[in-house]
This record gives structure tokens, sequence and C-alpha cells, in this order.
DNA sequence: AAGCTTTGCTCAAACGATTGCGCAAAAATA
DNA sequence: TATTTTTGCGCAATCGTTTGAGCAAAGCTT
């Protein structure tokens, strides 16, 4: 009834100790011979003052909190929205909560936050990082058991799922160029960013060599960044290009309302071709075409991971060799190039 | 330097015991007079160890874990998405974590979640409740503080902070009434939810005693139920309708979407008007005209209220007044009616 | 010099669980 | 009946903190 029932209150009104209650409590009866008797009068009772175990004091106990770490730079953003959605379903399919928190992709945030799941003494944790430096990272990792997940390092044994983001450039270019664009504008997001380093060495990778135009400008992964490039470039009457590259639908967005108000018609004056999940591409008129990360596989796969360390590192076994996964994207095609 | 270290390790090495240890380390050392040199002492130690306090060991011995609760019914519904972010920062400004559960509509799930909050020991909650009854919020908030968001109950004496959905739709309603429409179809969602009813309300009283032909069909916040009640209504050339009222934006976009197929076109052929923040409407052809809710306010409200009610419970205080609030949407006029 | 205050710290008991070890009673075996 | 084995359970330490109470030494007062 009260909220305020505990072990030990269980113990005293059946007559057991709080061992024994423990023990049928955690399902561990049979191990240590508990009667039927004293499982059935426990468990009803345990109903009875609706007990709910104290899960601090169990984690302080057991050193297992039951609970992992998600890092996210930023929750409002859809894509990382639905990462995080699936991620947590995922973790809760398992049994385990989820810690969520946001860096906004500042780095002191980052540090903030992983200190933070370092003291709660999460089981685990997934992060799609932001600092410069893995240091931080490898150095929690040491003592939790960590998967990356959309970004990751360069030159880290740190197990990560990213998507190939050098492979879904060269997709969204080589496509473009086979529709006979023949000058590309590719707008960028934040420059340092792994993804984004990898989307602009797939882009002049795949059109080296080839007779085409080209240009890159850009740096967020914002609409205003994309709206302001493109009004650069397309100012008075100029057509400089036949199509645009955007390397993230928020790009993209900014883009489409720069050419509208520009009276530049999408698809008829130029093609376009986005970076993103985004359902709401296909809202838009022309609906753009797009690459797409199979966000579900690779959170299952870093969900995997984790708990392949996370046991392994329980057991005292050899830890799992580091999984460091890439995954394909997929070509979504519209109309819009 | 290892990640082991404990007030224990840093009493053994400077020779002071774990209590004044405790003491230097939360900041209680002038409250016990500790002297200076102690103080120095115990926190070079500390810094040098890279004493990491145990968040979970503290929370069992204080009863506060600086953690809540916020429960959600679709992180990747880009609105809730949209206010977990802005909650997250507001507890993270003050100094609290976050630990987030998805209930995904779903009442057993959101049982689940309530109480792993309080199992979890959570100093608060905040819900957005997809029960149909009030009964285990109310009975966990009598143990844990707790306020509702954007959902709420009938008759409950929980604390509330919501956007005006009965307001907001009567605003929309009006304007498209003002704007000379003649004949409305709403779209609902989820028929018993609260803001569906309040929005299903709000529409029919604004159209009540006008010489106005209208209709309400629909049974779901998504983009399948829009796209299907248009093309039930609109199919083979009918326009029995000049005006749609979507009660959501996925809704919205499902209409779009059917009116494209039917080569129906927004704005010269039938306005539309839709709810939900979403900033994506901006950039559909033409934007939507829209309800908006204040999110950022709500969310400022609810977390004020949710600490007004754990200080003055901590303190032995008298509750505050319960705080229920229904804020004004505003109309956001774009080119779509 | 005796008594009173202040200073600076330590002791030990919580918080609510889990768990290795041990031990009495009952049952089985000899 | 004496011994061994099994059954069923309890004792008490432990996880890493916080905190009320207490106490010796130093300083002050008269």
């Amino acid at each position: 009834m009260e909220g305020k029932s505990n072990i030990f209150t269980i113990a005293s009104r059946t007559g057991y100790s709080v061992s024994t209650v423990s023990r049928v409590l955690t399902g561990q009866a049979e191990k240590y011979r508990i009667s039927k008797k004293a499982i059935d009068l426990i468990s009803e009772t345990a109903r009875q003052v609706n007990y709910q175990p104290n899960l601090v004091a169990q984690s302080l106990r057991t050193k297992q909190s039951k609970t992992i770490g998600l890092l996210v730079p930023g929750i409002d953003n859809p894509f990382f929205a639905t990462l995080s959605g699936i991620i947590i379903k995922l973790l809760a399919d398992r049994g385990y909560h989820t810690l969520l928190a946001d860096s906004r992709e500042s780095d002191v945030e980052e540090e903030m936050a992983l200190q933070m799941f370092a003291g709660r003494k999460v089981d685990g944790i997934i992060s799609v990082p932001v600092a410069a430096s893995a240091e931080l990272h490898e150095q929690i990792s040491r003592d939790i058991p960590m998967v990356l997940i959309d970004r990751h390092f360069n030159h880290t044994s740190l197990p990560y799922v990213c998507t190939d983001n050098y492979l879904g450039a060269r997709m969204a270019t080589d496509f473009l160029l086979d529709k006979g664009y023949k000058s590309i504008l590719a707008i960028q997001g934040v420059p340092t960013s792994m993804p984004n380093q990898e989307r602009l060495r797939g882009f002049t990778d795949a059109i080296k060599g080839k007779p085409v135009h080209y240009a890159v400008v850009g740096n967020a992964f914002s609409v205003e960044n994309g709206h302001d490039e493109i009004m650069n470039c397309f100012s008075d009457g100029a057509r400089p290009f036949d199509a645009v590259f955007a390397f993230s639908a928020t790009i993209l967005l900014g883009a489409i309302d720069a050419f509208r108000r520009l009276n530049i018609e999408v698809k008829r004056d130029v093609g376009i071709i986005s970076y993103d999940n985004n359902g709401f591409l296909d809202f838009l008129d022309p609906a753009v075409t797009r690459i797409e990360q199979p966000l579900r596989e690779a959170s299952e796969i870093a969900v995997e991971t984790l708990f392949g360390i996370i046991d392994s590192r329980r057991e005292g076994l050899p830890e799992p060799t580091v999984c460091q996964r890439l995954i394909p994207p997929t070509l979504v095609v519209r109309s819009s190039c």
C-alpha cells in the first residue's frame, strides 16, 4: 500500500530473514533451496505491500544499473530523434533503461554528459560523438563498455557503426552524373565533422576526372546555410550550376526556400539531391531524391555490439574483436533530379 | 588515475577520515569547520586520483537522485522530440539528468515506465500521459512529484500545463470562416485522446450556428489517416469541401499527398489549415497556415512547477496550489488558405 | 589555574539491497 | 543408534556515500 515497503518490511511480516526474502524476490530461490512454502508466502506478501525493489540500492550492491547512457548531439533533430527512438526501444526490450543526454554539438556538454554517465555507473554508453579528439571517449570506455554510432574518430580502436558516408556521397554524385548534369554545387555542413569529411571526399572522388564543373560551399548543417549559399550563387539571374547536392536535409530545405524566392524551379531549372533520412522529403514538390541511412540496422548492430562487450566483460572473457562497421546507405530515387 | 578511486582512497592517502573527505568534497567544509590545510590537501588529492563521486551511492544515502523521469508517447515524433530537447536542456541547467522513456502510445509500456521511474527513485516526473485513467499517475504522484505536459486527465488534481487545444481549434476554424470558406472537412486524430477531443469541441463550437457545411472524419494522428480520408471524400472528381482542417501535421501531410494524386491544387482548389508545430510546413508549397503551440513556454512552466513541488516537499512545506494551465496557442498565417 | 569556547576532526550508523559462509534440524545411510 | 548428507534458512559484511553526535586539543576568560 504505502510506497515505503522494502525488503525488510516483508521480512518482518513473513518472519523470514531479509536474505531469504531477497533470494526469493530475485528468483534465486531454487539455487538456495528455499521451501515452496516460504516462496509462496513471501511472493504473496510482496504483492500485498506492493513491493518495488529499490533499483538504486540494487545498483550499488550489484554494480549493475541496468541503464545505458545515450548521448546525441541534438535530440530535436529528427534524424537523432528517430535514432533515439529505435535505440530506446531496443534497450527496453532487453530490460535496460536509457539515460539520455544531449550534447547540443558542444564538446563541453559532451564531456559533462560522459562524466555523468560514469558517475551514474551506467552499464554501457552509446554515443554520437562531437569532440574532435577521441581521448575522453577512450578513457571512459576503459571503465564502461561503449560504442559509437553515426560518427566516429579516425585512428581509434573504439567500436563504431556508421553509415558509409563516402559511399553515399559517391552514389549521389554518380547518380547526378548519370543523369547528365554538368555542373554541380555541393553545399556541405560542419567541415570538421567526420560525416561531412567523408561525404566531401566521396563527392570529389566521384567527380574526379569527369568533364564536370563543380564547387563546394557552406559550413553548417542548417537551413540558413542552405539558403544563404543558394542566394550567393544564384542571385541576379545567374545560373552557374544545373544541380545541387545538399549534404543534409536541413541544408536542402534552405536551398529550396531560396530557389523559391529566386523563382528558380526545382527539377526544371535545377536538379537537387540530398542526404539524410527524412520522410518529409517525400512531401515536397517535387519529392526529393536522397541518400537514406539504414538507421534501424545500424542501431541493432550497435546495441548488439554493446551487449557483446558488456557480457564478455561481466564474464571476464576476452573482449570480442572490435566491431567497426560501415553500413552502405541506399539511394531513394524521387523526382527532384 | 584508475577509475576506481573513492572517498576511502582519498581518506587514506591524505590521512583524514572519510567523513572529513566527504564534507570537503560536498562543499560542507565551512559548515563543519574543516581547516584550510585539510581542504586544500583533500581537494588536490581528489583531483590527482580523478575522483568522481559515485552518484548511485550518493542517491541511496541522500534519497535524491538528481534525476527526472521524462515520459513521452513517441520520441521519434518531431513534436515530442522538440519538446524533449527543450525539457532536457532546462533540467540540465538545473543540474538534473533525464531518464527518458517512450510509452509508444501504449498504456502497458507507460505503466512499466512509471514503475521503473519509481524504482529508480527519480526526484520528479514529467509525463505526457497516454492512459485513459489517471489512476496510476495519481498513485505514483503521491510518492514522486509529477507534472503532466501536453495532455492531461479530466477531473484530476494532477498539475498540468497544456496548450489550449479548444482555443486553437476555434482560432483555426474562425480563420477559415473569416476567409469565406463554406464547407469544411475536419480530419481528426485519436478520438479518445484529450487534445483531439478538445480540438474537436473547439471546431464544432466555432462552426455552430454558422451557415456552413462540415464533416468530421479520421481516427489517427498519422499520414495514412490523412491520405485515406481525402481519398475517400474527394475521389472521382467530387469536391464536397472547399477547406480542410487537419488536426495534426502528420494528417496534413497525408492529405497533401492525396490531393497531389487527385490533381487537386491546394489553395486554388481547396484551403488547408493544420495543427502542430513543424517548421517543415513552411517549406511545402504553398506554406501551410497552422496553429502552433508554445512549447518552450509550456516546458518552462512545467519544469518550474515540478521544482516547486519538489522543493516544497523536501522542505516539508505545504504544497503549492496545484498548477493547471492552458496556454493559448498562436495562429501562424501562411498561404495555404 | 580552573573553567568555558572554539576548533578540527573522527566514529559509527544509516540508506536498501545482495551474497559467501555457516549452522541447526531433518532425512538418509550405515 | 551413530554418522553422514541434505534441506532450509539466517548472520553479517559489503557496495560508496552522508551525517548526527561526540571528543580531544587549543585558545580564551577571569
